[in-house]
DNA sequence: CCAAAAGTGTTACGCCTACACCCATGA
DNA sequence: TCATGGGTGTAGGCGTAACACTTTTGG
């Protein structure tokens, strides 16, 4: 049972990644159309198998990087599915990663290379196997995250605005906001740091421009102090 | 890449069980003592490798009957470990389970069979591997699920007073709860039967036993109502 | 009658929510 | 000058935390 190492049967080990973006208004998920069988031509998410010399951690990091292009990128290990016949091909059990990654900066070529294609989260189409159940569980991570943990401004650019801020959030959590309370909590956590700079694209009077203070957040986070939205 | 499944390198993979159980005043887990090689005479978790004909919960199911003897146990998936040489004698992934049992109901013999042991979560030994990660986890994870849903109660018998109930709550949130408040926050969910019945063990006055309510609190969720403490 | 645990309500505070008007600018 | 989005403050309600005394009964 538990002190025969080599008699139990082996089973492969695949990482699919949900790829999360913000495009303006809306949360997106990259998917492929897979140009291969089993379900070839069907939406899918991005994925590979687990190679013996990597942990699960780098074999999701590339697998994302090789749809993306992008390194350093937030993400965290979701779930693992193991229904038998969940690939009707071969015998195998899929760890879920979910990525947040600013949507400017993916790679158009690698893009194209692997057919993906950017899709609201609220108008996926259907996927194979069991991936619309990871990206479901996936959101409800995302939704629970976000709100516990300064992860949201993975998804923006560098400088962002607070009017972006709260779309991101609305989107995520799929709810309005209202804007003087959401400004209020935010600032009242003080983790920002406003720029005199202004985005001058979504009005004519301009918004001011904010960065998230990394620094400052571990600091305070180590006297104690949680993000909470 | 994506597109070949079989040149993939394969790997074994296992389930290791943080079983949970709650002694009077005390949080505890159960461990096994390995009387097989690697880490023989260790302390380490239970665990075993998944069949090609189960899935990752039926397997966590199977090592924990094997253990316990208890079979309908709150058991829920952790997360997965993959650290290369986590395991110094093979590359193994392990999927980590966590359960909750009453802990009355185990099994003596098959604790022996084992030479398994209760240890408060407090005063663990050092286990193998990187099981003491997987049990810091597994407590993080109870904390948070158990202030969210009424998961506690599977850690008690049926029939429990509010004052073992606080108990419960205090071992797992390792904090001192104010006894007014907590009934009132208790009572207020409105999701206890309070029996006639009275448990004359803990005084001479003797405390009013309650059940968890399943069906009211299935009712009210669905209505809306989310469990909080 | 004494020790030991059970049982029971109220008040104060802080946090969250709801809510409306003026500002700056380009066209 | 007007249309569009940006920016700002407060009051009330609700939930949470703090807090102490009486009851029961076996020894």
């Amino acid at each position: 049972m538990l002190n025969n190492y080599s008699t139990e049967d082996k089973i492969l080990l695949a990482v699919d990644c949900i790829i999360f973006g913000f495009d303006k208004e809306d949360l997106k998920i990259l998917l492929i159309k897979r140009d291969f069988e089993p379900e070839k031509g069907k939406w899918s998410l991005m994925g590979g198998f687990l190679r013996k010399q990597e942990n699960l951690d780098q074999a999701a990091d590339r697998i994302l990087v090789t749809l993306t292009g992008i390194h350093n990128v937030y993400m965290e290990q979701l779930h693992s599915y193991s229904k038998i016949d969940r690939d009707p091909a071969e015998r195998t059990i899929s760890v879920a990663y979910y990525a947040l990654i600013n949507i400017e900066d993916h790679n158009e070529e690698l893009i194209e290379q692997y057919s993906a294609k950017w899709f609201k989260v609220s108008e996926s189409p259907k996927l194979i196997f069991d991936h619309d159940i990871m990206v479901k569980n996936a959101i409800n991570r995302l939704r629970y995250k976000t709100s516990k943990e300064p992860i949201g401004f993975e998804l923006l650019p560098p400088k962002f605005t607070m009017r972006q801020l709260q779309k991101l959030y609305e989107s995520i959590l799929d709810e309005k906001i209202d804007k003087r309370n959401f400004i209020n909590k935010i600032n009242a956590m003080d983790i920002l740091i406003k720029l005199d700079e202004k985005d001058m694209n979504s009005s004519r009077k301009g918004s001011f421009l904010h960065m998230f203070d990394e620094q400052k957040y571990k600091r305070k986070k180590a006297e104690g102090f949680s993000f909470k939205l």
